[in-house]
DNA sequence: GCTTGAGCTTCCAGTCGCTGGAAGCCACAT
DNA sequence: ATGTGGCTTCCAGCGACTGGAAGCTCAAGC
């Protein structure tokens, strides 16, 4: 299968699916053409990694997830652990986010938004508190 | 002042100082020895963008609105209508990663992790339901 | 058989926002 | 005089692609 179809079936860009193979981590048999073929079995992994991808995972922990992946005989304790790291960065990323957005919110709300040129927001990032 | 002395009282490492120059966001002047030389307005300015920073701008915004900022004639509005863009952009990053979230708690949660190589995190990335 | 267009190949460069390191000048203390 | 630290410049690299140029291959239409 040329990387054109292998792209539309696993969800990447042909360019990503190119980058993967420059960094070595999912290399297909070449056709005598010289063009990419790739098996149904590729495909599979390029899904897996555009899935974790998706999920927020890098993609050296994609590589290790692949390991694993095709390691039949590793334990889910090995997985669980990378996935549990992977949620609390992710939980530290909403709350840091949250908090922001907060903050922000905040400057806009008091902003009144029109022609005068007396901000609160400005105020705000410049270090003014304003009272 | 030095830009030791300036990245001591903005939070932001000289280096990056000398990156905000380099792409002309904001220059100092120099002292006869060629030592960069910072005011306590070049001082404030950095400080300014270095909490538009870590409030997620990115340098091309903090440039608006460091103009904005500059500009004693600018409307608030132009500064509201920039700072909820941002908002907007937070929030659907916020939702986006709270969806992440619940989907790798998902998985995780079905994950039993122990010895046993079968593991749901891994089914669940590579497309099979378990079903 | 020839042309055309799409798809494939490689390689190089650019994105964003820094960050590290090397080589060399400058200032101040001992 | 010597050392130490801070300053200067420039070059390179990070992560994860993405765009573009130049050139080869393939399938279809005439």
């Amino acid at each position: 299968m040329n990387i054109g179809n292998a792209a539309r079936k696993s969800g990447l860009p042909p360019k990503t699916i190119r980058y993967y193979e420059e960094i070595g981590l999912i290399t297909a048999d070449r056709a005598s053409n010289g063009y990419r073929d790739y098996s149904g079995e590729d495909v599979h992994r390029l899904r897996f990694v555009q899935r974790a991808r998706s999920l927020g995972f890098s993609v050296e922990e994609c590589r290790q997830l692949l390991s694993l992946y095709s390691d039949r005989d590793r334990a889910s304790a090995d997985v669980k652990a990378i996935a549990i790291d992977k949620l609390g960065e992710i939980d530290r990323k909403i709350a840091e986010l949250t908090g922001l957005r907060d903050m922000l919110g905040h400057l806009v709300s008091n902003c009144h938004g029109d022609a005068r040129p007396d901000c609160p927001i400005i105020d705000g990032l410049s270090g003014r508190t304003g009272h």
